[in-house]
DNA sequence: CGTTAGCACTCGTGAGTTGAGAGTGCTAAC
DNA sequence: GTTAGCACTCTCAACTCACGAGTGCTAACG
């Protein structure tokens, strides 16, 4: 498509704002007046009748005002926002309630996800950042005595990742036999992977077979783990909308949200890398069809090439982008920065981590 | 309030069966004709009269049917239905279920809160099983090293409590290093409480007062902990319901069961023993004026005095209250019998549990 | 040639209107 | 005690209808 003129730009711009906050179709007349144009609102009409033959707006049935198609919003993202920020002082606000929460990485979380619900005023989600490298390597492993029969195994990866589970042995179970198990076996399995863990477990036996087979199983599990756990949060600003009216709609979006079928409908999509990088996808613009009524603006947030989580804002097509591509550029920022400080001072790090330029460089 | 006669029962019953199932308010003329009534519809008017003037039932507005009042569901409930049970296949279908999942809590939980809400077409809730004990007491520690300046602690309480938490060091820390502490300290720590872990770490240094006074903390919260975690399923059916057609009613619903007001409005009113109880609260029974809107469905499980969860089902007031009592009665004793065979076995168990009647006993 | 006033036309929306239907209570007869 | 009949009430859905917001087109204007 063509570079539109400045008024035309001007426009689109009036329209997307104006159906964002209203909700309702907007018109000639009313654009002019509410808006105090130096020009009539026969010559809006024109260019409205330009905007639409290049496909930008739309008219839901004859004698309705326009409505921004998925390609009016695109337009309006790409060419006429900018790299929308948040206010200073809103960045200061959010960075000291992320001051306030201790050094954990679900304080964080929680508060990323309320936090963006509650700046956007739509549905927010986020993901634990997940270690990107291939195979899970023990770095250390211990047990503990929970009950008789009942023992914790803590497994402690290389690539930082702490997966315990709890095993059940028919005999009784001691500390001392736990200790002993642990002191022989966290040599040979230090590095080890989950086919070297299988083989290693082979030639054990009793107790000490089980708890090698159970490493082997959570490295296993580590490799191949796609579940990766979905937050968020806003969901009743989600349902205020008069798009989720219908008991329908808000049905079917609860049931994404929950049912985990919005993450693997929408991470094919997104670009890992690199972090921080907002990306938008508007109605069709959505590979699967289960998202297409929606509008979402997603980062990715972490350290590069090792630890990678997601965060996000999902409503209505008809959504605040500006606000919205602002709020998660900031938070992945900060949300990268607070993960490099928890990783990036590790010895397997090989680049270090470049805090973006939203990221707040002075507290 | 006086014993309603056998037809005036009878009449209230097929009131509730009717409102339930399809929502609006019921006449005479229409249940006559629909259940095939042997008397006239003048006859119902009058009854209807009677149980009106008995605060049972109540008309939305003149010139409409009868919709059962708060009053009038318990009546229903006490009276009129016994104690329900599923069916027996469909207890064989849940049994069968749980036995295809591990033998893990977080499984059980959540394949309660699925089934249950399936089953009975509204939001169930779960929380995990509290442990009773006043103090919590340490049992034994352990310290993984898992980054050069981070350390896992990993606490097992008396009570099979763990809790795990992050400590960061200024500088850097070894394995051996923290296997000495950990040796050290085991030995004093075993069987303390908060107060006693408090007055121990004071004469502790560098690191080691660190960890004690972190197992102190956990200690502590342990036993002021008041955030129990709610699980909830099904709100997509809640959202079909036309009593939250409106964004606003939906809204209110999905703040109250995500913002976690629901469990402190809920828990004062619930007795906790004995378990598997199955209880009611209906409408403006609930004492938190956040629950008016709803009807209510819990019981309590686990092993007595000793740990204790909650299960539950939650919507309109207009629910299949015979439905949920059963499929609550049955999924929690199904818990109590799971958390029963977790915990049952331990020496601080005094009291052996013994599973309610509604306990699988063969499988 | 861009802009604008005027005009004819479309069509969704919301306010009335209206009739059907479902409901009720009451009364008198069975 | 039951029921047929009746007068009455009130919701609801359908229908009409005028209004207004919107459009596109055309002709005139600077």
């Amino acid at each position: 498509m063509d570079r539109l003129t400045e008024r035309q730009e001007q426009l689109l711009r009036l329209i997307v704002h104006e159906y964002v906050s209203s909700g309702r179709a907007v018109g000639s007349k009313m654009l002019v007046e509410s808006y105090h144009l130096s020009v009539s609102s026969a010559t809006i009409r024109n260019e409205m009748g330009e905007l639409e033959r290049a496909g930008l707006i739309d008219q839901p049935h004859t004698s309705a005002g326009r409505v921004p198609t998925d390609r009016g919003y695109r337009y309006y993202i790409e060419r006429l926002i900018g790299e929308p920020r948040l206010s200073s002082t809103e960045e200061m606000m959010i960075r000291h309630q992320f001051r306030q929460v201790e050094m954990q990485l679900e304080g964080w979380m929680q508060l990323a996800v309320t936090t963006l619900a509650r700046s956007t005023g739509n549905v927010s989600v986020v993901t634990a950042p997940r270690v990107q490298a291939q195979t899970a390597r023990v770095k250390h492993f211990e047990l503990v005595g929970i009950q008789d029969h009942v023992v914790l195994l803590v497994l402690v990866t290389q690539e930082s990742g702490v997966k315990q589970s709890f095993l059940h042995w028919h005999d009784m179970v001691t500390q001392p036999q736990l200790r002993a198990i642990s002191d022989r076996l966290n040599t040979p399995f230090a590095g080890v992977n989950a086919a070297d863990a299988a083989a290693l477990a082979a030639r054990e036996e009793g107790l000490a077979r089980l708890v090698a087979e159970s490493i082997a199983e959570r490295l296993r599990e580590l490799d191949t783990e796609t579940s990766v756990e979905l937050q968020h949060a806003g969901l009743e600003h989600a349902l205020q909308q008069p798009e989720f009216a219908g008991g329908q709609a808000a049905g079917q979006f609860v049931e994404l949200l929950r049912g985990g079928g919005f993450l693997s409908a929408l991470l094919p999509q997104v670009q890992p890398e690199p972090a921080d990088n907002v990306q938008v996808f508007i109605g069709t613009e959505n590979i699967a069809d289960s998202l297409h009524p929606y509008g979402i603006v997603v980062a990715t947030y972490g350290v590069r090439h090792e630890v990678i989580g997601l965060v996000g804002v999902l409503g209505p097509r008809r959504m605040p982008y500006e606000r919205s591509i602002g709020s998660v550029r900031y938070i992945s920022g900060l949300m990268s920065d607070l993960v490099g400080r928890l990783y990036g001072a590790e010895p397997f790090t090989t680049e270090p981590y470049t805090p973006g330029r939203n990221t707040p460089d002075h507290d």
